[in-house]
DNA sequence: CCTACCGATCGGTAGG
DNA sequence: CCTACCGATCGGTAGG
């Protein structure tokens, strides 16, 4: 499994001070794994330029290879796709469960999803372009693979604003309708958001959180 | 002016009938003009693939062109995206403009704007994707040109906002906030809408003119 | 608006 | 994991 979506604490772990210093056009972390930086590298490019216009060239110097180095471990620039698209999906899938198995309310349950995969979308803007955005250019077979991944996460939504009604402090004319204008908002921000602006992930974070609980007539 | 992106009018317009039958991988109106057909045609294929997937031949054979008839009508691949993506922004602030206008109260005009900009997200929507999604790939100055068409956009959403917690009827925290997330609502038809999704047009507009309501606290 | 074409670039492979 | 390379394709142009 890799660790690569979660950068925040990998960054964290002692650095080894035995690699050789960085040289040209590399944008990713030299102290990662050669598969890992390939990920990041691609990751960068990818949200960038979009699959099509990233060249297999742009990926292997991001991470510092030769032009044919992507090859050594990847069978081809859409298994690379692939492979940081499913990991993507994995971490946000993984994040939302945990976010919502921490909430003991829906209410709660809700603010905490909406709070932690905002800061997802910030923090990791450009892993959540590449899921939002990229996932068409996979073959059929990985899309179908990848598309099982996000009607979970739209269950877990879904599943969330169902309870809120049952117990009375959801109000919602469609949960499923609520559910995705819900998750529009978070994926939005994969489109809108660029490292230039000043406001905080946790401040993005709590304004949606925020704005859900409205949406669900529970704002005040 | 090009009348394109508002094909549901041509549509009705009388159809000559001495156009020559629609041969090979045709994908636009036959009868619009040679430009009308080249702009459908690429905003069928940019919305479908992307920019930089999309090859200029694609869009020729889409028009009934030579693989060179592109650039009869256009310098370059940017240019003919530049026209698209202008002339599509400009419906779309002309959309919104009107919705507005036909408003009398902050109320009404929230939902006639978020209603209507829904449905041409919706019937237009793959001007809509171009719109939203491939601005990116313009020259730094055709961009300048289009954000600042961005930008009305979003001052006229806020506008609205503003107006009603002025007179009363709305409650926000931040009306920039806000503004973001009903067009986050919106601009995300763009994204998971398909031709194969049943609800209609107006359906949906009234969907999100519903929640955005209950988003600016006035939602029952 | 078309035929014919060019230079550049790209994904991927051979063979170390 | 690299050097060297190939076949295919692409944006764009010449010259009708």
């Amino acid at each position: 499994m890799l660790s690569f979506p979660l950068l925040r604490h990998a960054v964290n772990v002692p650095q080894p001070t035995s690699t050789p210093p960085v040289t040209g056009a590399r944008t990713s972390d030299p102290d990662a794994s050669t598969v890992e930086r390939l990920l990041q590298a691609a990751a960068h490019a990818f949200a960038d330029k979009g699959f099509h216009a990233t060249t297999t060239r742009d990926i292997a110097s991001g991470a510092g290879l030769s032009p044919a180095g992507v090859y050594v471990h990847f069978g081809s620039k859409e298994e690379l796709l692939f492979a940081l698209s499913r990991s993507g999906h994995e971490s946000a899938l993984r994040l939302l469960r945990a976010a919502i198995s921490d909430g003991s309310t829906p209410g709660e349950q809700l603010v905490a999803a909406m709070a932690r995969f905002t800061e997802w979308h910030v923090e990791q803007y450009q892993v959540a372009r590449v899921v939002q955005y990229e996932h068409h250019h996979l073959t059929p077979e990985h899309h179908a693979e990848v598309l099982a991944l996000r009607k979970e996460m739209d269950s877990l939504v879904r599943d969330v604003l169902d309870r809120g009604v049952a117990d009375g402090t959801f109000s919602v004319d469609d949960s499923a309708d609520t559910a995705l204008a819900l998750l529009s908002i978070v994926v939005d921000v994969a489109r809108w958001y660029s490292p230039t602006i000043r406001r905080t992930p946790t401040e993005i974070g709590a304004t949606n959180a925020a704005l859900a609980l409205r949406l669900v007539g529970a704002g005040h």
